[in-house]
DNA sequence: GGTACTTTGTGCGCATGTTCACAAAGGGGT
DNA sequence: ACCCCTTTGTGAACATGCGCACAAAGTACC
């Protein structure tokens, strides 16, 4: 074994303690999600081949995920279940509570605000927020909707960390800026834009029509490479 | 200038031909959007630094990304906004039309109906179907919602080649099999399992509950690591 | 206690992706 | 025609991620 670079524990806990690969972080909720799956089934030990398989990757890195976590299998066992639940839970963070603002409440706010998998796993629904006061007011999985103005107030009253951001494109940016004044440190953007937030505050993106257009690349790509009509509108062709 | 390794084009048509790295295919919408912002605008040229900082990206990967598609800028200038938003239109595929159809028709199907980054921009919704004959009948977006019993018929009909799913997660592997037995070759997954698809399909996968806890990940991180509460009671933690 | 079998944890080489830094290319002024 | 300024396109160094293949570590059975 080569000195000290790989799974690194604290010295006090004997807990692993940083430096767990992003691309590793990505994957452990599908493991846990394929974990709660077997849990369920009354499955009680899982071998990383048949774990592996669950949540769709190879079992070589599934191992190297997990490792990265700490030594939890028995060799010629597997992983037990239940313990590997709770131990992947702690490392993202699931076994404390997170408060959720959803701040614009249409089709999609809506879809978001009556999603199951939110209050499931330690997510919990503060406040639903919108800026049409047609909206306002109505009642949407047990919350009540309050106008935008609010905002600075609910999410210092409940104590939000997590903002989702379900509104039109150009008011994303202008309620990004207040939640994160407000004292939110990540956000979760379903808008189209791209949001400027500043050192400290994570943003991930989610993007239909961005998913779309990387499928219609690949789409074209079994098809035959791009539609050769060439740039007709253009006189100065290709260069 | 090495042999022949970067930017190949085909010796036919001399356009650029293949090995777009995956990481710049899932770049090239974003920096589309932002073209099209800035050709609202009525902006006519860019540089790379302006174009970079309105995608959120470094200047030396768009310029690296751009590159994959061929020589499109004038040193000294720029990228003419017009121009590069045909050809990245063109290499992802948007020049043409793809047929999509929205398999289940819930909250979040509904979102993805009325969402308007889809006919905007060459995609076209087909169909929209739901196994719930209480939504069945429904007119939505200037659709009627169809019952999933006809979705080989429609699939073949109206040759869909996309296909967004969002319907629980129990529902969605049938559907999916089903799909892509009537032909179809790209999938969007919204529900919160792994699909298996036969080689030669491509999935994606968007998932709330993922981005989540990837955000809490991090959001612990900020706070000071995992909470300490030692394997004690993990008999029953958080279920 | 020993042997055979299973499955983990990981070293290592390869692939992919990111960033720096600079030569080369073009525009514009004189 | 020449020089200076701006900005592209890209070589090269570095960082991250992936997957094979295998030693190490455990179980099970006699």
């Amino acid at each position: 074994m080569s000195p000290r670079q790989t799974n690194p524990k604290d010295p006090v806990s004997g807990l692993p303690q940083k430096g767990i690969p992003e691309a590793t972080v990505a994957r452990l909720p599908v493991y846990l999600r394929a974990l709660h799956g077997l849990k369920d089934r009354g499955v009680a030990t899982v071998s990383s081949e048949e774990l592996a398989s669950a949540a769709g990757v190879n079992s070589a890195k599934l191992r190297k995920d997990l490792s990265h976590l700490g030594s939890y299998g028995t060799r010629g066992v597997g992983y037990e279940v239940e313990y590997l639940v709770y131990q992947i839970s702690r490392e993202l963070g699931l076994t404390q509570d997170w408060v959720v603002a959803i701040i614009g409440v249409g089709n999609l706010g809506r879809a978001l605000a009556g999603y199951g998998g939110f209050a499931s796993r330690g997510f919990r629904v503060a406040g639903l927020l919108d800026a049409d006061s047609s909206i306002v007011g109505q009642h949407i999985s047990g919350l009540t909707v309050e106008h935008t103005d609010q905002l600075e107030t609910i999410i210092k009253d409940h104590g939000v960390s997590i903002a989702v951001i379900a509104t039109p494109a150009a008011a994303a940016q202008p309620l990004c800026d207040r939640v994160v004044a407000a004292g939110v440190t990540s956000v979760l953007n379903f808008a189209p834009v791209v949001l400027n937030v500043p050192e400290g505050v994570d943003v991930r993106k989610v993007d239909l029509s961005i998913e779309l257009q990387i499928l219609a690349f690949h789409e074209q790509r079994k098809a035959g490479g791009p539609v050769g009509e060439l740039p007709n509108g253009y006189i100065e062709v290709h260069q």
